[in-house]
DNA sequence: CCAATTATATACCGATCGGTATATTTTATA
DNA sequence: TATAAAATATACCGATCGGTATATAATTGG
C-alpha cells in the first residue's frame, strides 16, 4: 500500500466516527484535521473533494457494521438464531453503537433526503443490502424447513428492519435502551409465532 | 394582535416548511428572507436568535400535524377506527407529507441529538406527547371494552410509534410509500389480532 | 545516495454563515 | 395630524465554511 493509500485509509477511519456523531454536513474540515493532525494538503491531496470523503466515510460506516453483524450471524447454527443475532444486534451492543453516534443508515438517510443528494445512492444500497440480508436469512429459514413458506421473505425483511429503525430512532433521542429491547421482543415473538413453523 | 406579533406568525408560517425540507441547521437566515420577502432586521425584532425560530418553527410543525391528525381521530366512533386513523395518517396523507419534508419528529430528531442540542427538549416533549395520544387511544379501548385489559398500553404506543417512523424513514429514503402500506398493514393486524377482544 | 516524484504543509481565496448597530419607515396615540 | 414609539430596512461585522495555488518535505526508484 503506497504511503498516499495508507494515508487515504487513515483518514477514513479519523473521520468516520465524527461524521456519524455530528452529521456529515456539520462535520468541517477543520474538524477533520483535528482528528487526524493532518492538514488541507493531506486531505485534499487524498480526496478530491469533502463529498468524496463523505461517501468513502459513510461506506466504510457500513461496512464496519455489516462486518460485525456478519461475525455474529457466523456464530450461529438456524436460521432462527441468525435472524435474532442480526435484528438483536443493536440492542445487545447499544453502548458501542450509542457512542459511535447511532446507526449509520439512519443518520446518513435524514441528511441525505435533507440536502446532501450526493449521497442518497450510498445511502439507499447499504439499506436495500441490509435488508436484503435480513430477507436471505428468511429464506434459508424457508428453505430448510425452519419458517413457513408463506411469507413474503422481502416485504417481511423490511418491516423488520423499519422496527428496528424506527426504535433506535426512539432510544437515541430519548437517551434510553428500553426501545431497542421493545424492538429485539417484538421481533423475537414474531419469528416465533408469524414465521417458526 | 399586534403588527409584530403578526409579522412573528407571518415568519413562523413561512419559515416552518423551510425548516422541516431542508433541515433546521441547513436553512440559513437568507433562505427566510427569501421565503418571507423580509429583511433581517424584521426577523430579529422578532426572535432573539435563529434558535429562536428554530423551536418555534418546530412547535408549529408539530401542532399542524397534530390538529390534523385530531381532525381525523374526531371523526371516529371507535376506539379501534381512531387508532387506524390516527396510524394511517402518514400512508393516507403521504404525498402531501412528503412534500412538505416528512414527519418533523423524526427530521428534528437526527438534527437534535446530532448537534442542535437546543431543541432535543422540544422533539422529546412532542413525540413523548404523540406516544401518549396512541396510548389513550388504547386504554380507551381497553375502558370500553374494545381492546383487551393485559396489554402494555404505554409500551404497546411506542412500538406502533415505531413502526410507523421506521416506515417513514425508508419510504422517504427510497421515495415509495409502500413502505407505509405495509406499516398501516401490519398495524391493522396487529389491532386486530393482538388488541381486539 | 541522489534525483524525480509524490505527498503534505502553508497561506490564502471568495462565499456564506449568524448576528448587530444604526438609519429609516411604519404604526399607534394624543 | 403631529409625534413618540415600535417595527423594519440597510449596511456592516467577525468567524467559519469548502477549496486551491504554491511552497516544502518525505518517499521512492535508479
Amino acid at each position: 500500500m503506497s504511503k498516499a493509500a495508507q494515508t487515504r485509509q487513515f483518514i477514513i477511519e479519523k473521520a468516520s466516527p465524527l461524521f456519524n456523531i455530528k452529521g456529515y454536513d456539520n462535520t468541517s474540515l477543520s474538524d477533520i484535521q483535528e482528528a487526524t493532525g493532518l492538514t488541507k494538503g493531506a486531505i485534499y491531496g487524498n480526496f478530491a473533494d469533502k463529498n468524496e470523503l463523505v461517501i468513502a466515510a459513510y461506506e466504510y460506516n457500513c461496512a464496519l457494521l455489516r462486518t460485525t453483524i456478519d461475525e455474529a450471524i457466523a456464530s450461529t447454527d438456524t436460521a432462527k438464531d441468525a435472524l435474532l443475532a442480526c435484528t438483536g444486534f443493536y440492542a445487545k451492543n447499544w453502548p458501542t453503537v450509542f457512542k459511535k453516534g447511532g446507526c449509520p443508515m439512519m443518520n446518513a438517510a435524514v441528511e441525505a433526503d435533507d440536502h446532501l443528494h450526493f449521497m442518497r445512492d450510498a445511502v439507499r444500497s447499504s439499506m436495500k443490502r441490509f435488508i436484503k440480508k435480513i430477507q436471505q436469512l428468511i429464506e434459508k429459514g424457508q428453505a430448510n424447513g425452519e419458517f413457513k413458506k408463506n411469507v413474503h421473505s422481502a416485504e417481511y425483511a423490511a418491516l423488520l428492519f423499519s422496527i428496528l429503525e424506527g426504535n433506535i430512532l426512539l432510544a437515541k433521542i430519548m437517551n434510553d435502551p428500553k426501545y431497542l429491547k421493545t424492538a429485539a421482543t417484538r421481533i423475537s415473538r414474531m419469528i416465533e409465532e408469524e414465521l417458526s413453523t
